[in-house]
DNA sequence: AGATTTCATTGACAATAATCAATTTGCCCG
DNA sequence: CGGGCAAATTGATTATTGTCAATGAAATCT
């Protein structure tokens, strides 16, 4: 059970891929270009990069040689209505609103 | 770097974990009735509460005997902020509001 | 074609995390 | 005081995850 939901949610348990993300905040972003910001190996990059990918939290695009990482801003969409889903309490009739 | 951030987010990784705060988001329990639903050894859930009140998702609050657990509403805000804070795009400029 | 670049995959190892049984601690009640 | 209950801690084991070096695959460049 909850099986999918900590899949998605473990993307973001690891201080590199939130490294990562951080650098993918400003834009795309090919894998050399990750690569020379942080300070690890290039397979250990490979198979961060996967696991953004395979959560759906990162999208990769490839373009000849290159591939590049983005954000995908329907997997973050997801993974903030998981955490909602298993951190709203009973009370919260709807979701809270910031104009209420 | 992000060690503090990965350590609350850490806190939502694990399907126990994610159970034991489906149970709370009805309300308050002490551990000995969280036991009798999830299927694992008093010293695995301790273990578990363990990590969720070190990372301050979750609350535990004395009563003689017992021990009852309750999510932390300033806890599950602050991890909401970080996810925010590694998952907002640079063009977002300012949060993004249901009204708008 | 052959060399080079980019990234993925494999295999091995180390580090971290989850799990349980057994024990301990703290509290209550008779 | 002593027994019993709730939860934490300890110690040991297993499972999962992160890491790297080496190799492979696909595209590009000369």
């Amino acid at each position: 059970m909850y099986q999918e939901e900590a899949k998605i949610l473990k993307a973001f348990c690891d201080e590199n891929r939130l490294m990562i993300l951080k650098h993918l905040q400003s834009g795309a972003s090919c894998a050399c270009n990750l690569l020379q910001k942080l300070d690890i190996a290039q397979s250990t990059l490979s198979h961060h990069m996967g696991i953004l990918v395979d959560s759906g939290i990162v999208i990769a695009e490839k373009d000849g040689k290159w591939i590049y990482y983005k954000i995908s801003v329907s997997g973050i969409k997801k993974a903030k209505e998981i955490l909602n889903r298993f951190t709203a309490l009973e009370s919260d009739e709807h979701e809270p609103c910031c104009c209420e």
